[in-house]
DNA sequence: ACTCATGTTGACCAAACGGTCAACTTAAGT
DNA sequence: ACTTAAGTTGACCGTTTGGTCAACATGAGT
């Protein structure tokens, strides 16, 4: 255990980890902090409740390993651009990846929901600081491309709000929005067509043209 | 106990049941149906336990009693309007009701989420039957202004699904919002402010023209 | 004043909860 | 083959859970 350190440090052990992280990340989602037992976390992964105890120390820092999971992997797909970017381009793609996330990956936004409905008390400082801050300098962004005259001048953090509450909202309300079109589970097809309505909503809505519409 | 019967059947009946549901009511659109305990809804209610069940057979009927209560609500409240309405009007008055519904009645489009993120349990057969129904109404009334050429043509379903995610955004991430904008509670002035941007970005986004914009 | 329906509640129960632990099996380095 | 670290797990503990019940208090009709 010297030279293979860096290899594999343990191999069964990131398998469990993960195999435990996923079963908790869909557990929590579906009930919440509260409302979900190890017990239940244990049988969906698959192991007795007491090996889940070996790798994390209570419900609570399982909990916390599975929200910031989430958050790092929002953080690193979407939402970097400039004010140099074009606003109809950035808007497009920030929206199609948020839509692709809420039908591919619902567990992760029903969970992060959840937690916001409950009071985020797991979550509340990371908001006050680092989400503020990142809808701080996009909205500033939003702010110079509506000076410049490039799109209507609205709030910008309602914007991002419209934006957030318009894709994850397929997330979140899956199961209504499934039961409603009277389908089993979401298809390509739909993310197309969810991306292409909410964009072109409030793209037109901001005074945007989108791509497909253009020239 | 015969003259006096329909008078007030039993005052401190009602009174203690209303107060009941409203306590659970509240933890329940906190915690959900798995993560509320009788006990807490019973201290909320400032009652022992024992006379929740007094007035309440078991949790699940306290909670569909609840469910119901806010559904009968939402569908006295709002909703109803013909082809022959405005387009504009029509919009702009669901969406300026469901905004004050979300932010002066949070907890109960909380708890609605709640139960639609934990797969509807309970509600599964109302979305599928009366919410469906009521939809596919709505939706043909869209139609029949998009085919008229009154507003531009988008799927009626999504465009209904974007009204609800963009108002009830404002009751189910209440906490985020109010953390993001750094205020302790919405104000009167927010109604206002959200009511418009929604409006605004909605409207021009199929077509429509927003009332205050009008000559 | 008496009566009976209505309402109240502490004490209690079985089940489920989060969490612990010692005994055990398996994997890996030498 | 031996040793030690890593991983597994049934049994168990104290607490909380939803729910019951018998004893009690209070209301209203006569």
């Amino acid at each position: 255990m010297k030279a293979s350190e860096n290899n594999r440090k343990s191999h069964i052990r990131e398998k469990n980890y993960l195999n435990i992280l996923n079963a908790a990340e869909e557990v929590f989602a579906q009930n919440g902090f509260k409302g979900s037992s190890m017990n239940a976390i244990a049988e969906k992964a698959g192991l007795p409740k007491a090996n889940i105890h070996y790798y994390f120390s209570n419900k609570m820092a399982l909990y916390m390993e599975v929200l910031q999971r989430i958050l790092v992997e929002w953080n690193q797909g979407l939402g970097e651009f400039t004010e140099q970017d074009d606003p109809s381009e950035v808007l497009e793609h920030y929206i199609a990846s948020k839509v692709l996330q809420a039908c591919q990956k619902p567990h992760q936004s029903k969970l992060f929901a959840s937690e916001v409905i409950s009071g985020a008390p797991a979550i509340a400082d990371y908001i006050r600081t680092e989400m503020r801050q990142w809808l701080r300098e996009k909205s500033a962004i939003f702010q110079i491309w509506m000076d410049k005259g490039l799109m209507k001048p609205v709030d910008p953090s309602h914007l991002m709000f419209m934006i957030w509450s318009t894709t994850q909202h397929y997330a979140d309300y899956q199961t209504q929005v499934l039961l409603l079109l009277n389908q089993q589970e979401y298809e390509t097809s739909d993310y197309e067509t969810i991306t292409r309505i909410v964009t072109e909503v409030i793209l037109t809505g901001v005074g945007l043209t989108p791509s497909w519409k253009k020239q």
